[in-house]
DNA sequence: GCCGTTTTCGGCCCGACTGTTTTCAGTCG
């Protein structure tokens, strides 16, 4: 059973004891769980199996034991009986945006609502509006969410962070041109570079708040906007992506931004740890309890971080996994940036499935500012009429070879992406390999279901001399294909083992390894590189993505090996 | 349900917004 699986099973849980009533803390136990779960990278079945679990924070001994069960029998017990109790469709209701379980609760008792439909019909018949506290407005709110539930079942998808961020970036430089802005910043989860987000935050100040929220609201992106007031203005972009602008004045914008940009799991954390010595913290300044009484207020987040007794901690680490303890040390590594990295070690060209020359794709890379860049087109079986025979790849050395020769700034490295076949073995003879100077190894096809062949597949060739790099390592796409089942713990010994080295793909879509893994493997001691598997010289740049995915799993310059020169 | 430089019991982050109310409960991030 996966980690997501399990922390899935525990949230629903969540999502039942609410429904029923439960003390919110022990909701909120559960569902701290769950995000303990997904944030960690070992295996949770087996840390439950072999009696573990209770190492990680928040869960303890009746956690314990319901995770053991879930993984032995496939259920937790509490879960099966209050599902007898409570009707399906309450826990699909309670998705509507307003509705929380006790709202739910109330439908339930008072109307007998049991799902969607009963619930619909109430409010048709204006039965909501009857009961205390509920209103005409609240009817209303359900009928609409309603008909997003029908539209959208699976509630809505969260947009790549390349989907999303572009579009903040523009609407902050559109906030900072305006006369009446006086500081703009991006926030939120764009900010903190996450896979993907739900909608962008924007923080200004300005000595006309309103004029400049309406402004905004003006911008050709925006489809429809609130109103505008002093304190900001919520928009829908054409595309639909929601906007949450907030302005403040000067004198707060450290503690906003850093509200702001969250996550809401370590600002939670940060307030816990901040009341145990007095502190009070808010998105509008710090409560001192042996103080005046009087807010504090900073202009930079790193005075916010300060005064609360931590070293500046950088927005990609701010998701509750350990940055406090850390920081609180002044023991925050020294994460790598995108002005280190020397050259990039996945490219493709015309030769397979690219749309430039080794010559474009080669004077885009040292546009960049690169020392070299490995060509790795596809290899004999990729197929699609993309393929590589060993001839072609035979000439095509010395053609890099005569690139190499003639007056150029960067180095260009003869590689290869060559197919793991089920077996593990890799496509071309050991001579040819030999010959490269570069050799990637994926798997594009026949994903099999059985966790140990992929796993086996992978390992050997990971154990082949002649294969320098693993490429995409789980193939997983971001919210269109899942990742093969793969033993990453075994995978990771391997390449340690072998001194194998592992790929962060930058591509957006993939950012694969992911942050949880990546972490891992470097802690292990795997060598990482930062790859981009451009397949055209435009996207070169999303090497931004994959420093941001290393960032996110606390890398330094020093377990990224192509921050170091080609000979090195 | 978890947890402990006060504690093994009694706490557990903070404020804005909404819709419904004349002071607040519920929900959200």
């Amino acid at each position: 059973m996966t980690n997501a699986q399990i922390a899935e099973a525990l949230e629903e849980l969540a999502v039942l004891y609410q429904l029923d009533g439960a003390d919110q803390y022990r909701v909120l136990a559960y569902t701290n769980s769950a995000r303990t779960i997904k944030n960690e990278g070992r295996s949770v079945e087996e840390m439950a199996r072999n009696g573990t679990v209770t190492e990680l924070p928040g869960i303890g001994k009746t956690l314990e034991e319901k995770i053991v069960a879930l993984v032995e029998t496939g259920e937790i017990p509490a879960a099966a009986k209050l599902k007898e109790k409570i009707p399906p469709g309450l826990l699909e209701i309670s998705r509507i945006p307003g509705l929380g379980p006790k709202t739910v609760r109330r439908l339930h008792d008072e109307l007998d609502v049991t799902g969607p439909e009963d619930l619909r019909a109430a409010a048709e018949a204006q039965q909501v509006r009857e009961l205390k506290g509920l209103g005409p407005k609240v009817e209303e709110k359900i009928l609409a969410g309603l008909d997003r539930l029908e539209a959208e079942p699976e509630g809505p998808t969260r947009l790549r962070l390349d989907e999303i961020r572009p579009i903040g970036v523009e609407l902050v430089e559109a906030l900072r041109a305006d006369p009446n802005c006086d500081r703009a910043e991006l926030a939120g989860s764009a900010r903190r570079m996450t896979e993907t987000c739900k909608d962008i935050d924007l923080i200004a100040t300005s000595s006309a708040p309103k004029k400049l929220a309406s402004a905004i609201a003006g911008h050709e992106l925006v489809a429809e906007h609130g109103n505008p007031s002093d304190k900001g203005v919520k928009l829908t972009t054409n595309s639909g992506v929601g906007v949450d602008v907030r302005i403040v004045e000067p004198a707060a914008f450290g503690n906003l931004l850093q509200h702001f940009t969250g996550s809401g799991a370590h600002n939670a954390e940060l307030r816990e740890r901040a009341v145990a010595v007095g502190l009070h913290v808010s998105e509008n300044g710090i409560k001192d309890d042996s103080g005046s009484g009087e807010l504090e207020r900073f202009t930079s987040e790193e005075e916010v971080y300060e005064r609360l007794g931590y070293q500046y901690i950088p927005p990609e680490l701010r998701e509750n996994r350990g940055e406090l303890d850390a920081a609180a040390k002044d023991d925050l590594p020294d994460l790598i940036e995108r002005n280190q990295i020397r050259g990039d070690l996945h490219s493709h060209t015309t030769l397979s499935d690219g749309v430039a020359t080794l010559e474009e794709m080669g004077a885009a890379a040292e546009a960049l500012g690169y020392e070299y860049l490995a060509i790795t087109d596809h290899s004999e079986s990729h197929g699609f009429g993309n393929h590589v025979e060993a001839d072609r790849l035979w000439r095509r050395i010395e053609e890099i070879n005569e690139f190499n020769n003639e007056d150029h700034a960067i180095r260009l490295l003869s590689g290869s992406e060559v197919n793991i076949h089920t077996n593990g073995s890799v496509d071309y003879d050991d001579d040819l390999l030999e010959a490269l100077d570069w050799v990637i190894a994926s798997i594009h096809t026949g994903f099999s279901d059985d966790i140990d062949k992929n796993t086996g597949r992978m390992i050997t060739a990971i154990e082949n001399p002649l294969v320098d790099c693993i490429g995409h390592p789980t193939g997983r796409l971001i919210n269109r294909r899942d990742p093969y089942p793969l033993d990453i713990e075994k995978v990771i010994a391997a390449a340690v083992e072998n001194d194998t080295m592992i790929e962060i793909n930058s591509n957006p879509r993939r950012r694969d390894l992911n942050e949880i893994h990546a972490r891992m493997a470097a802690e292990a001691g795997v060598k990482i590189v930062i790859n981009t598997d451009a397949h055209r010289p435009e996207t070169l740049p999303f090497i931004e993505y994959g420093i941001a995915t290393a960032r996110r799993a606390w890398l330094t310059a020093e377990q990224v090996m192509n921050t170091r020169p080609w000979w090195k």
